[in-house]
DNA sequence: CAGTGGTCTAGACCACGGG
DNA sequence: CCGTGGTCTAGACCACTGG
């Protein structure tokens, strides 16, 4: 029978205790993403507690997005999906039918963090960050432009890697490449106008309204993985929302 | 001891048709916003159910944003709260310290609701509702303005009230002059360019970027009590987002 | 202090998915 | 068919709130 940490307040009530464990299970690696974690039974049993409690600490989990349950199958860790994250704020369909974006490495190099990058990723502004400038297209037209600051060593192998590789989707080649993995993000939304050189990287003109979405990524330990900064043209921006 | 409905799905868990019992009580006005429900052991010997099946109810419902429950005090049906829905997209603060805005009524009139917000409310185009023009201001400064369709003859009451009592919070003059209550919303929110009535209400350039809010109400039945267009600066746009 | 929601347990049976 | 999560019950005790 495994024991919960000593450390967590003993005050917690023990689902809390409990959902932390799982969620440290997932953090260090032993639950992977896509895998199944043990059934609740079997859970109870270890922790020698009732199936009702792990129950609750697993419905904590699947509350704050970190695995899936499915009735019959069983108990998943969720693999995060960005697919279309950035891409609910721009409309990028052509016809009705959505279109699949790609994306464009347009420089990459190593450099000093900065105070925005740096405080963001919980570093200093001298710190060593990988920097990456990508352009995402939709239909051979640009659509966003992002900056991204990815902290050192931990990224290291990315200033290897193909540049074609940066074509797809940041997070998987993130996991494949460099073991980190992205569990959520924050986001901030405000308008402006474009420089020159993000003007011409979108093919617009300078001083063009743009929308600027700067996000930070986490990881399934709360450590910030991520910090980059995305222009988009105003003209396209589009959210829903639902409010309460 | 209470039934539930008939209507609803025998094959239905029971503690979903206890949720939609608990609504419907909301929704008919029975258990009034602000007010506390019974007691879960109440409801559980009411409706001859078990204590924890109760608890699951509840516990949608607190999801949904319905209802709070508060320890040792009760469970309370909620008051929707907007007071800052608009202004958690724009800046309205002066010195660091966020204004409370005031609002002046600009028109009033009724008339045909016609395809856009007569399909937002389920009416046709032709369908009379109250129409409304707002300004709202943060230190005698325009921030938003809103162009506002209510359903007749629901709403009809409003078309006397004296043009002072919309300088506040609609929605408990809705609710006060009314008796119509919104549970919750849906927004959509897009970029556009100030035309000459908008600028001009906005003390803006025409042509000036501008971020348009397309809102619709809807109250504890789920019906659409309200539709709004509202303009504001996108100079001032701004928001926060957490995704996963 | 009495009454409320919050936590925890123990166990029965149902519904779904896949071999 | 078996193993999974999903539902439901019954009851004990804890923690908070307000008078």
């Amino acid at each position: 029978m495994l024991h919960l940490p000593d450390a967590p307040d003993q005050r917690l009530p023990l689902y809390q205790r409990l959902k932390d464990a799982f969620a440290g299970r997932i953090a260090q690696g032993e639950w992977r993403p896509g895998a199944a974690i043990p059934p609740e039974g079997e859970l109870a049993a270890e922790y020698g507690v009732a199936l009702g409690t792990v129950r609750k600490a697993i419905e904590g989990l699947v509350q704050e997005g970190l695995i899936d349950r499915r009735q019959g199958r069983g108990t998943f860790v969720r693999k995060a999906d960005f697919t279309n994250a950035l891409f609910r704020f721009f409309r990028h369909t052509q016809d009705g039918q959505p279109m699949r974006p790609t994306g464009r490495l347009l420089a990459r190099r190593t450099g000093k963090a900065g105070t925005r990058a740096g405080q963001a990723l919980g570093l200093s502004a001298d710190a060593q960050v990988l920097w990456l400038t990508r352009l995402r297209l939709v239909a051979g037209e640009p659509l966003v432009v992002d900056d991204i600051a990815l902290p050192l060593p931990a990224f290291a192998v990315l200033a290897d890697v193909p540049p074609a590789d940066f074509g797809g989707l940041l997070y998987p080649l993130y996991e494949r490449a460099a073991a980190q993995m992205v569990a959520r993000a924050r986001e901030h939304i405000a308008f402006a106008r474009a420089d020159a050189v993000t003007a011409k990287r979108l093919g617009i003109g300078e001083g063009e309204p743009v929308i600027a979405i700067e996000r930070i990524a986490f990881g399934y330990d709360g450590a910030a993985l991520e910090w980059r900064l995305s222009y988009g043209s105003a003209e396209r921006f589009s959210y829903d929302i639902e409010i309460r």
